[in-house]
DNA sequence: GTAGATTGTTGCACCAAGTGCAAGAATGCG
DNA sequence: CGCATTCTTGCACTTGGTGCAACAATCTAC
C-alpha cells in the first residue's frame, strides 16, 4: 500500500523537515512575528526565494495543511453513529485532533505560537471558518434541521461555537503550561453553554 | 456639553470623512482586497503618506474604532440588571451594536464587504478576539464563576459562542439582501446551542 | 499685520511578505 | 553517458506600512 517514494521526493520531504526545525528554533527563541523570512531561510541554508518553494508563507511553516486536516476532521464527524447528538459528535470528531500532529511538547509550543502572535491567531480563525463549512452540513442534520443549499445559520453558529469552546479549553491548557486536561475544559465549556 | 471642536478637527473629520467615503466608493466597485491604498489615495485627492496620516491601515477605513465600540459594549452588559442571566445580558447589550453605525443600507453595504474580504474577515474575528477578553469578566459573574486573575476559559468559549451566534446572524442577514431578522437569527442560534 | 510656534502634507527611502520569470546548476532515469 | 526534468537562485515588481525630514499652511500672541 506505501507507495514507495521517489528519491525526488524523499528528499524534498526531508528539506521540507530541515526547513521548518530551523524555523521553529527561530520561533521559539525569538516569536513568529520577530522572526522574518530572510532569516529562516539563512538558517537553513538556502535562498529567500526557495523558501517560498517550499512554504507557500511563513505561517504554512505552523499551520501544516488545513485543509487537509479539516478534511479529517470532517470524516471523522461524519464516521459518528447518525443518531448521536451533534455536541457528542462534534466532541468525539475533536479528539481525532490530538493524535494528528506531533508529540505533546510539539503541541504545547504551538499552542504557545499561536496564543502570542497576531498573524498567526488570525489565519487560524480563518482556518476555523473554512472548517465552519465543512462541518455544519453534517451538524445540521444532527440538530434535526432540514438539508438546504448553503448551511444554514443554526448550524454554522453551532459549528463556531464548539470550535471557540475547542480553542478556549486549548487556550488554558497552554497557559496552564499542559497541567490542565484540555478535553475536561473542553467539556466544562460546552457544558456551561448549555446551562 | 458638546465642546465645540476646532477648526482644525472639524476640518480633519471632514478629510477623514472623504477619504473614506472615495473609498466605500471603490471598495463597492471593485471589491476590499483589489483596491490598493494608492487608488484611494488618488480617488481622495490626497498622497499615499497622508492617507496613512489619517488611517492606520486599509482596514481601519471599515472598520472604525474597534476598542471604543467593545468599550460600548462592555458597558452595555455592565448596565444589564446583576441578576440576568448571561445570555439574556449578552444578547441585549449585543443590540445596542445596531443604532451605533450608519444606517440600515451602509450596514448591509459593511456586512457584504466582511463577508467576501478574506483580509477583512481576519481582522474582524481578532477584534472579537480583544471583545472576548473584554466581555468575558462580567460574563463570568453572571454564569456563577468565581472570579479570577485571568478569565475563565470558560467564560471566555461563552462570550466566543455568543460571537459566533452574532457573527452568524449578521452573516445569514447579509445574505438574505437584508430579508431576514438578524435578531430572531440570533435568538435561533443560541436557542439551538442550548438544546 | 506680522513673527513665531504648531500642525499638516508630501516625497523619499526603507522593511517585510509574496509572486512571476528566466537562466543556470544539479540530478534522476533510460 | 546524455538528455530531460527539476531545483535553485537572482532579479524585478507589487502591496501594505513606517520613520524621517523638508516644506507649506494655519493658528496664536503681540
Amino acid at each position: 500500500m506505501a507507495e514507495t517514494p521517489s528519491l525526488r521526493e524523499r528528499t524534498r520531504r526531508a528539506v521540507r523537515a530541515e526547513i521548518a526545525a530551523a524555523a521553529m528554533r527561530l520561533f521559539t527563541e525569538h516569536g513568529f512575528d520577530a522572526t522574518t523570512v530572510d532569516q529562516i531561510a539563512a538558517a537553513a541554508g538556502i535562498s529567500r526565494r526557495s523558501f517560498f518553494h517550499y512554504f507557500g508563507s511563513k505561517e504554512d511553516l505552523v499551520m501544516g495543511d488545513t485543509a487537509a486536516i479539516g478534511e479529517s476532521v470532517r470524516a471523522a464527524l461524519e464516521a459518528r453513529p447518525a443518531d448521536e447528538s451533534a455536541w457528542t459528535a462534534i466532541r468525539e470528531a475533536f479528539l481525532g485532533l490530538r493524535s494528528t500532529h506531533g508529540s505533546v511538547k510539539e503541541q504545547l509550543v504551538l499552542a504557545r505560537l499561536y496564543h502570542d502572535a497576531p498573524t498567526l491567531r488570525a489565519r487560524h480563525l480563518e482556518k476555523h471558518l473554512r472548517w465552519q463549512e465543512l462541518l455544519a452540513p453534517d451538524i445540521q442534520r444532527r440538530l434535526g434541521l432540514p438539508a438546504t443549499e448553503a448551511p444554514d445559520p443554526r448550524a454554522r453558529a453551532f459549528v463556531a461555537a464548539a470550535l471557540a469552546c475547542l480553542d478556549a479549553a486549548v487556550d488554558a491548557w497552554a497557559e496552564s503550561g499542559g497541567a490542565a486536561d484540555p478535553v475536561q475544559l473542553f467539556d466544562e465549556a460546552t457544558a456551561l453553554l448549555r446551562a
